[in-house]
DNA sequence: AAATCACGCACTATTTAAAGTTACATGAAA
DNA sequence: TTTCATGTAACTTTAAATAGTGCGTGATTT
């Protein structure tokens, strides 16, 4: 399959939304990401339910975030978003009749649901305030003004 | 993209040879794993030119087990078979010019990097003897003599 | 020497899940 | 009532892994 980058993509999503303090259409997100509006809604359909964010119909409407930034975090994110699975690898078979099988499973499940448990436990240090002062410490590093838009892209 | 199984595919394979105790062709490998001796091939490929099995032609031909069974660590095989990604997220864009992608990238980046260096420390610990031993262990709970052919697929 | 066995490799097909796209319904604002 | 924007379902495309085909090469057996 392709490789998953939608935790990646809402987030980047999210911080846009941040900087620009007023609401965003899907179709303006998806110009930033260089994507498809649909996908952007489909991405944050799932922030929606979990009430991270807010839409609105019609004229004047869009995307705007619906809580402190200091309260959402990159674990709130990756549940809302559907839990994908976070490691490449898989055992072959799930539910061996081979004792082989069964014992190498053992080994890689056991390595796999730590290294999880870890990523999983960072993700729940860094919240979306974390990642907006990242950025606006790189503008800075940049010398530009964080109320410029030049980090919109294109 | 598809789940990637070839650590667990390789493993297994490498535990079944151990337990014939003589050469097995692909086709008998193949047959235990449910899947294609072509594929048996490529996967032992790798780990026949980092020297842990080796591959013998003609009548009789098949593949043995190189090394003592102490000696190899899943992450030594896992090395063996080019070092897949371990990770199933990626960040969306690499080399961004977007400072806020530039933000996200190295959030994510860091908390993959430590939990891939957690996965391959624990691949480190476990030595192909250890697992045949958990092999052993379970044929014990399921009353059965290791002797007996029983572990085979089918 | 000939037949057979088994790996080696290049190439193609299939599968899986994400991403992209199209189409249309719904609901809000001008 | 027209226009804007989301909501959603269905379909297409794409990336990466597995599966499969065909033929060449070398070793063993007879």
């Amino acid at each position: 399959m392709k490789r998953d980058s939608r935790l990646s993509g809402v987030l980047h999503v999210l911080l846009h939304m941040v900087e620009q303090g007023k609401p965003m259409t899907s179709e303006q997100l998806a110009k930033a990401m260089q994507t498809h509006p649909v996908v952007i809604r489909r991405i944050l359909g799932g922030l929606r339910d979990a009430g991270f964010v807010h839409s609105e119909k019609g004229h004047g409407g869009g995307w705007t975030i619906a809580r402190d930034l200091a309260t959402i975090t990159m674990h709130d994110v990756y549940k809302a978003i559907g839990r994908p699975s976070l490691m490449a690898m898989g055992n072959r078979t799930e539910a061996p009749g081979c004792l082989v099988e069964q014992a190498v499973n053992a080994a890689l499940d056991t390595s796999f649901k730590e290294a999880e448990a870890l990523l999983l436990a960072r993700f729940g240090e860094v919240t979306l305030a974390t990642l907006a002062a990242d950025f606006h410490a790189r503008m800075a590093a940049r010398s530009l003004s964080p109320t410029t838009q030049e980090h919109i892209h294109g």
